[in-house]
RNA sequence: GGGAGCAUAGCUCAGUUGGUUUAGAGCAUCUGCCUUACAAGCAGAGGGUCGGCGGUUCGACUCCGUCUGCUCCCACCA
């Protein structure tokens, strides 16, 4: 069977990851093995995946597969997020184009259309994780809209509000007058805008309604909301306006008496240094008024004019309304002067149109019980956050956490199950049946029909907050009196959690709080924060910049093991990505490489024929080495260095395997190899594989397989993973050494112009373990090694030096010794400055006083060595000069 | 404006409580090779006064202060 010289994952990656699909490898079930959990940070149900979902879910596919082959009851549990204001967003987007506007839908209507279009979109993002490798368990598949998921949020959100942690209030929020609804803040673009800046007099009044003739002045941008004012501000410090401590001012035009009060809100020398404070309209504003007691006079209605509020210009567009108001202010001679001004001013991402701050009732919960709590598992490493300088971030925002604004003007979502009595009174239950029982407490004589739901539905974190526990049983939230069922019990808490630090807030600690309030417990242990993909330049990938490449397209081309590895090699934990192309090139190199190594051994002819010294030695070196290396692979996963482990495992098969082991094994072309040394190798390749497969799963299967006969059934994803066994140090250096000097040699030779082909002799003085010659001799191709105790009768010939170990090649003629007494004597120079440094540290009473003796001892170390360089450089100089 | 973080080779990053580091890796670069696994390859080489300044210490990439530059989060100025 002839292999093809290139691996082509096309021909691999849908076939195993069917049979893996077929044989059920990714399902897990409670038993009596230990446990390992993971839940997927549920991407949008409509959303297609991006760089940074195949970043993330990389990482825990090997944190999964790595599981599963540490003999761990692996379980992935994958699934999908409604995304309320996303999903919603397209919809109506999706509407539009068809003509069809979202007002003149009733919301029975357009919830057919949002789930219409869940089930033609929704599970897109998952099929595509399936390209990637990702080994969830598929029958666990969830959505943030199940049914029983759904029920999850809305039984949460009448436990909470039984017990006092929800309540009602008035918030000001975006308000969109051209949508007709809420935005979120996220949903605001702020653009720097020209404006006016209007500077206004405002009458002083005697407190009786009254003028005095004196005036204060005011500047504005938003003249057309003076009739909302509810007092001016002065900073209590301002000199220039003592006078008016305790005043009163009129509103120009409707005469209407308002206090000056006075707060350190205001910025002295901004404007005039005196601002109209009007609650209603804007949002600090809104909390001067809070701290004052003052009114809230609403004056523009939802479609954004003036109401009768206003007493003037009622029925007004607000910015028709500002025109008119201006002229109405010059005409009294109140308009002092009008500047011109750039300020930011929000537009509404969906319409366009000026957001227009907006009072509004709310749901809110109540945070800082919850918060605390929730910052007390992070702050005692209960739960940890890898990398830990989230810690501070965390505790940050959790201290200054305020109450939580759940509800949202959109109806895909669960709705909000507060039902209110004709008289207003509100009721909180479960189901329209449990409210009804509860109106009738109220009011005996209602029926069902007079009871009416609230309109909003409640924020998208409101339901992924409860993620960890309603996969696996999604009784509990809202009843954590109930014994979790078999599931939850096994599996909960979960292990870890791999997520991005932009949603640390939004979603890990508040999900830290549903976990303690329901069952008790941390939803997960560990908590590894991924980076931002960016692109080369360092921009954040975007669709609107168009520099993100499609994911499944980079796997066509890369394979999804050349991707996977890609990504993972320059990825350290909260650090962000910059994403290269180059970077999963080295991947699809790596595979390729794997591919030849295999092509090479399953190549070669099998003989029962004695085994060559180099190979018995190749073999016991490549074992010890690789015994090493694993240790040193399972220290970084320990320490969540998901890069240095991959990249580790990288350089042992290229470096390692391929470039040293394969070749001092290699029999020469057409010979075959012996038994014994190829069954090693067959171990060691096994065992490579195992070791790569969290990271590359379909090129090690595929591989696998092949290596020997397997029975339908067998995969390496159910393999245990190598231990590592002991090792031996002293021999690893020996090799090192002897690998050192081969590589001189090399150097040598090509310095020299000395064909590979061409053999050489050599002579070794110093600490060199004689078992290595043969490596040596094939590696370096050297015809005869021979251990002297003395080099000086040699001189024909250059000397190399590897650590204190001299080796000498004879090169006849070949030698320019002026050039090499040059050379000598620099070295020696470089080794002397070295020697006197560490001398006079030495020489430091203070340093051989304070320094632990192991430091001290190492000094000692490095300056003899320093010396016996010196001394044996001096030789070669006096050989040559012979 | 408030808070946090980062700055090490051309690029991306390690450097694990200050002393086996005379600062490492991968990629890229350069030189020589189509050597019968692999040119998506092989062999070899070069490249950094660890952002600047000051301090602590016998000793600083590592600790402290300060300056400069960048990033993120929060609040956004009537």
């Amino acid at each position: 069977m002839e292999l093809p010289i290139k691996y082509d994952p096309s021909l691999t990656e849908d076939k195993w990851y069917s049979y893996w699909l077929k044989h059920k490898f990714f399902h897990s079930e409670p038993d009596e093995r230990e446990p390992y959990t993971i839940v997927i940070p549920p991407p949008n149900v409509t959303g297609v995946l991006h760089m940074g979902h195949m970043l993330n879910n990389t990482i825990q596919d090997v944190l999964v597969r790595r599981a599963r082959m540490l003999g761990k009851n692996a379980c992935w549990v994958p699934g999908t997020d409604h995304a309320s204001i996303a999903t919603e967003a397209k919809v109506v987007a999706k509407l539009k184009s068809e003509g069809i506007e979202k007002s003149d839908l009733t919301r029975e209507q357009f919830l057919e259309h949002a789930w219409e279009w869940r089930h033609k979109h929704g599970g897109i993002i998952l099929e595509q994780l399936k390209k990637l490798g990702a080994s969830c368990d598929w029958d666990r598949t969830k959505f943030t809209m199940d049914p029983e998921l759904s029920q999850a949020v809305i039984d949460t959100f009448v436990y909470f509000y039984k017990h006092g942690l929800i309540y009602r209030g008035v918030r000001m929020v975006n308000w969109d007058p051209e949508g007709l609804t809420a935005v979120s803040d996220e949903e605001v673009i702020h653009k720097e805008t020209d404006s006016k800046f209007y500077h206004l007099k405002y009458p002083i009044s005697d407190g009786n309604g009254n003028k005095t003739g004196e005036y204060v002045i005011i500047a504005t941008t938003r003249p057309e909301t003076i009739m909302a004012d509810a007092a001016v501000c002065i900073h209590p410090e301002d000199e220039r306006y003592f006078h008016l401590k305790g005043k009163k001012v009129m509103i120009p035009l409707i005469n209407k008496e308002i206090p000056i009060i006075e707060d350190d809100y205001v910025t002295i020398d901004f404007g005039t240094g005196c601002l109209k404070v009007t609650p209603a309209h804007d949002i600090n504003d809104y909390e001067i008024g809070l701290r004052h007691n003052l009114p809230v006079i609403d004056i523009i209605d939802q479609h954004g004019k003036l109401n009768d509020k206003a007493q003037i210009l009622v029925g007004e567009d607000r910015f028709v309304a500002r025109k008119k108001i201006v002229k109405m202010l010059e005409e009294e001679g109140l308009l002092l002067k009008v500047e011109d001004y750039k300020s930011q001013v929000g537009y509404s991402e969906r319409t366009n149109a000026v957001i227009e701050p907006r009072l509004s009732l709310q749901w809110f919960l109540k945070m800082d019980v919850l918060a605390k709590k929730a910052l007390h598992y992070v702050e005692n490493d209960d739960v940890k956050l890898i990398p830990d300088k989230f810690k501070n971030t965390y505790r940050h925002w959790m201290e200054t956490a305020h109450d939580w604004c759940i509800s949202r003007q959109l109806w895909w979502g669960q709705q909000i199950p507060a039902y209110y009595l004709p008289d207003g009174k509100v009721v909180v239950e479960s189901s329209l049946e449990e409210a009804y029982k509860a109106a009738k407490e109220i009011n005996p004589d209602i029926k069902i029909e007079d009871l009416r739901q609230d309109e909003d539905v409640l924020d998208t974190w409101f339901s992924s907050w409860l993620w960890p526990i309603s996969v696996f049983d999604a009784t509990i939230p809202g009843h954590p009196d109930k014994t979790p069922n078999k599931d939850l019990a096994y599996y909960y808490p979960t292990n870890d959690l791999i997520t991005a630090p932009e949603i640390l807030f939004f979603w890990v600690a508040r999900m830290i709080m549903a976990g303690d309030t329901f069952m008790n417990e941390k939803p997960f242990r560990n908590v590894y924060l991924t980076g931002i993909v960016r692109d080369k330049l360092g921009r954040k990938m975007s669709k609107q910049l168009g520099n993100s490449p499609d994911p499944i397209k980079l796997m066509q081309e890369y394979g999804a093991d050349g991707v996977r590895l890609g990504m993972l090699i320059c990825s350290s934990a909260g650090n962000d990505i910059l994403f290269d192309e180059s970077q999963v090139e080295q991947g699809r190199n790596f595979s390729n490489k794997i591919w030849n190594a295999y092509r090479l051994v399953t190549g070669w002819q099998v003989a029962d024929i004695e085994q060559s010294k180099e190979a018995a030695i190749a073999i016991e070196w490549f074992n010890n080495k690789l015994n090493k290396t694993i240790a040193v692979i399972n220290d970084h996963f320990d320490k969540f260095r998901l890069s240095d482990s991959c990249m580790t495992i990288y350089k042992l098969f290229w470096d390692d395997f391929c470039a040293w082991y394969l070749e001092a094994i290699k029999p020469a072309y057409g010979a075959p190899i012996d038994r014994k040394s190829y069954d090693a190798t067959i171990e060691i390749f096994d065992k490579l594989l195992k070791l790569l497969h969290p990271y590359m799963p379909f090129i090690t299967e595929e591989l696998w397989q092949n290596l020997q006969a397997r029975e339908d059934g067998e995969t390496i994803m159910l393999q245990m993973m190598p231990n590592a066994a002991e090792y031996d140090e002293k021999f690893i250096e020996d090799f090192e050494l002897t690998q050192q000097a081969i590589v001189a040699i090399r150097a040598l030779r090509q310095s020299k112009n000395i064909s590979p082909k061409e053999s050489l002799e050599l002579k070794i003085k110093g600490a060199f373990n004689p078992e290595l010659s043969s490596i040596l001799e094939k590696l370096a191709n050297i015809s005869s090694v021979e251990v002297v105790s003395d080099l000086s009768q040699f001189t024909d010939g250059q000397i190399l030096m590897v650590g204190t170990v001299e080796f000498f090649v004879p090169l006849a003629g070949m030698i320019n010794v002026e050039e090499e007494i040059a050379k000598a004597k620099a070295e020696i120079e470089r080794y002397k400055k070295f020697y006197n440094s560490v001398n006079a540290k030495l020489s430091n009473e203070r340093f051989v006083a304070n320094a632990p003796a192991a430091v001290v001892e190492l000094e000692r170390k490095k300056l003899s060595d320093a010396q016996t360089k010196i001394e044996n450089l001096e030789k070669v100089i006096e050989n040559l000069t012979k």
